[in-house]
DNA sequence: TATTTGGTACCGACCAGTCGGTCTGTCCTC
DNA sequence: GAGGACAGACCGACTGGTCGGTACCAAATA
């Protein structure tokens, strides 16, 4: 299938916003490189704020999913966890440009867009919080550290991926998710929590012992 | 001691930054804010640019200062790893808006403006990796995941705090610092390195037992 | 002491260029 | 022949930066 104006639009941008911000890069640079012209630009979008809104959205929308989609299929806090950061660092792969501009350039987004998009970003937040509350009520996580704090660990940990991750580096992002598995779990469980369920599966063997 | 223009143009800059971005603030405006002209300005700063540049230096440079002291305070990589979270995300009651504009606007920096800040940021994720590479050597720490990634999430971990952190929020900053002492000891240390020192010191109490 | 000099800090009207966005027109499809 | 998809010349607003001028102060001169 042929890609769209619209598309060859976004993914132009993308790139152009990664390398060189938003501020960086005009629309008559956009228009170039997508190889259309003001009108073919204006014709798709409303504005260059909706564009960005676009990008914005492409990527919370499909990390939400992918959150939902890992708690619904499992069941155990432990498991649940992993999943959910197994998925979100894999996102990096195929995602890295949009979640860059995510990052870097939200606070330029118009009001009305920021609404929405904020609340696509609660509710991924709630959800890992759900998650490590559940694990602390059945006492697999500890109860020493505020839920909500441990949430915005994990969340600034894996996110702060886009400022050092490259496709063609030494590891690969899912050993990456892997170790991230690793020491999130180490932070949080309890011995109970070990014992419990078969946590050692999401932990790196120790080469020690 | 009366504040220098150029300390009111910086002050200004920084507050507005942090509120619209880089680019979502004009000259004229950070003139109007610190009551002085267009003349003024440029005669205490090149450009905007160098401006921008000024703010991130000044941040940078503290938090690198901050992290040397802490290592050499200190003698082992358990203390000294704490020291110098704890000194790091004091910061944030202080330099919030630097750190703001550090993150969200670092792209836009000149490219010879760049390097500078890159240098120092690259000594500073160094002290970290020496801390966390003794720790390993030496046994506190675990061996299984890399370094590397290891000072990264710890980095990213805390810088993230600047998305969330509220000066009267319902956590102080002492104990945030405290938390995350306790979040990233636990994912990294190992049963000998919870023996050897007092490591407990640094890691928060339980309620269980 | 009174006056000149020179240098620094600052002022603000102004400019050239760029940007996001509009508008009229053309083509192509149904 | 009507309507959607796109082209590109064009516009007004605004931006970063300049430049001739002023206010002030300390040192030099008389």
């Amino acid at each position: 299938m042929k890609k769209t104006l619209k598309e060859r639009i976004i993914e132009s941008a993308i790139n152009l916003f990664e390398k060189h911000g938003y501020h960086g890069v005009s629309v008559g640079q956009i228009v170039d490189d997508s190889q259309t012209s003001k009108g073919g630009f204006y014709h798709n979008f409303k504005s260059k704020d909706e564009l960005l809104f676009y990008i914005h959205d492409l990527f919370i929308s499909y990390v939400l999913d992918k959150a939902r989609e890992a708690y619904d299929n499992f069941d155990t806090p432990v498991s649940r966890l992993c999943a959910i950061i197994q998925s979100f660092t894999k996102v990096f792969d195929l995602y890295k440009p949009h979640i860059t501009v995510f990052y870097q350039e939200s606070a330029y987004l118009a009001r009305e867009y920021q609404q929405l998009i904020n609340e696509k970003r609660d509710e991924y937040r709630k959800i890992i919080l759900q998650v490590i509350s559940e694990g602390q009520s059945n006492g697999d996580f500890r109860s020493e550290v505020p839920a909500e704090i441990s949430t915005m660990s994990i969340i600034g940990m894996i996110n702060w991926t886009y400022k050092w991750y490259k496709k063609d580096g030494a590891l690969s992002i899912d050993s990456i998710a892997l170790i991230f598995n690793d020491l999130i779990l180490h932070s949080l469980i309890t011995e109970k929590g070990m014992k419990d369920i078969a946590a050692e599966t999401y932990l790196l063997k120790s080469q020690r012992q």
